[in-house]
DNA sequence: ACCCTCCCGTGACACCTGTCATGCGAGTGC
DNA sequence: GCACTCGCATGACAGGTGTCACGGGAGGGT
């Protein structure tokens, strides 16, 4: 039986590095790539033959493949033969489901078990779906998106506390309408503050 | 020769695991004990006799040993035969100072390349010191942290946005003076909202 | 006792923000 | 055409926020 031809994409190097060690103790499993950033994914997925790839979610990348979600759509477009695992730090609801939606196979957190990373992988491999069941309860129970676009793209700015003309200038909007869209978003999302609604929205992968 | 004993402490399991099979790659070293808890590592070293140990700072821990940095402060204090080496995710320059002085005999970032990471618990092991070069000169050009204790602590407090009458309940003081407080953070990292400040303090280190 | 410093609080002011009602133009459907 | 919705903007208001000057009171040193 030939192995699972794996590439890793993480961009912390010495994460990377070790779960390159972690996969290559297991026979069936073989990294055969690795790299560091989204925008790179695809073309060392087609590169390499791999059979799976783990994506991590916060990764740099460019505007087109920003994170490891766009290069999990992306790789389903491209390189249709290679499988996703997404492999991440935050659980977040709404970052399982823009996965999912992104054609990934499986979703797993960095607070699973070791052992268990290389059963995921086997399934992925399998056609099976890997999904932390924990995380797809949360996920269901969390309902649907209900920020509009707009709202979602002042919060973003809004996260790291600028003033509102500022965010304002970002969006090319006038500042009494950011201020709507604001107040909207801070009644959706029961808060009292523009940051805190940020906050919350990126918590719940609204945003 | 004999192995080098190795304490791996890291909130996330999946990570921590591949740590542990990158190191025991190597022979002359051996992971002897793992803790995902701050408040867990010097009861963890006292019981494996470990020589170093490899601590996260972003870690959850008990309110007396809170992250990474405490937990080396602790070690340092009750086993002076285990030498600390910091690895962590943000190269934040405060970050470095402060583990330093907590007693870390060395500092390095998850971007460094995975197999530097042997040779840096060789190092620390030796009784060298281990400290990334480019962080050790912005942590120097930094300068020292110009908060004051009060200023730092409502700035924690307003990283994620409530109202100051929050803070002010939190922090036990009079919605007024949290306002001076922030007013006088404001100035002295030159920005100005509050949340943009407590962003630019921690980046820097200073809370 | 005296002065001095430091921490905390108060009050006042201008500005920023969150909320709401309203309006205007560009589609869209009938 | 007409009504309708939708995205964006405006204006007004109350309350929150950032800035500043000032003052009391608890140490600390002499």
């Amino acid at each position: 039986m030939s192995t699972i031809r794996i590439l890793l994409a993480d961009d912390q190097a010495l994460v990377r590095g070790a779960l390159a060690a972690l996969l290559d103790l297991e026979p069936d499993l073989e990294v055969v790539a690795q790299v560091g950033r989204a925008d790179d994914v695809v073309a060392a997925a087609e590169r390499s033959a791999a059979h799976v790839c783990l994506l991590d979610i916060e990764m740099p990348g460019s505007t087109a493949v920003p994170d490891g979600i766009a290069a999990a759509a992306e790789l389903a477009r491209a390189v249709p033969s290679a499988r996703s695992l997404m492999v991440t730090t935050f659980g977040r609801p709404g970052y399982l489901r823009r996965a999912l939606e992104s054609g990934a196979a499986g979703f797993v957190v960095k607070d699973t078990p070791a052992g268990e990373l290389a059963e995921a992988v086997r399934r992925v491999h399998a056609g099976l779906r890997v999904v932390d069941p924990l995380l797809a309860g949360e996920s269901l129970a969390g309902g649907a998106n209900p920020l509009t676009e707009r709202e979602a793209e002042v919060l973003r700015v809004a996260l790291d506390g600028v003033p509102v003309a500022r965010i304002a200038e970002r969006v090319h909007l006038s500042a009494g309408t950011v201020r709507n869209y604001l107040s909207s978003a801070i009644g959706k999302t029961g808060t009292s503050t523009r940051v805190e609604a940020a906050r919350v929205a990126r918590d719940r992968g609204w945003i």
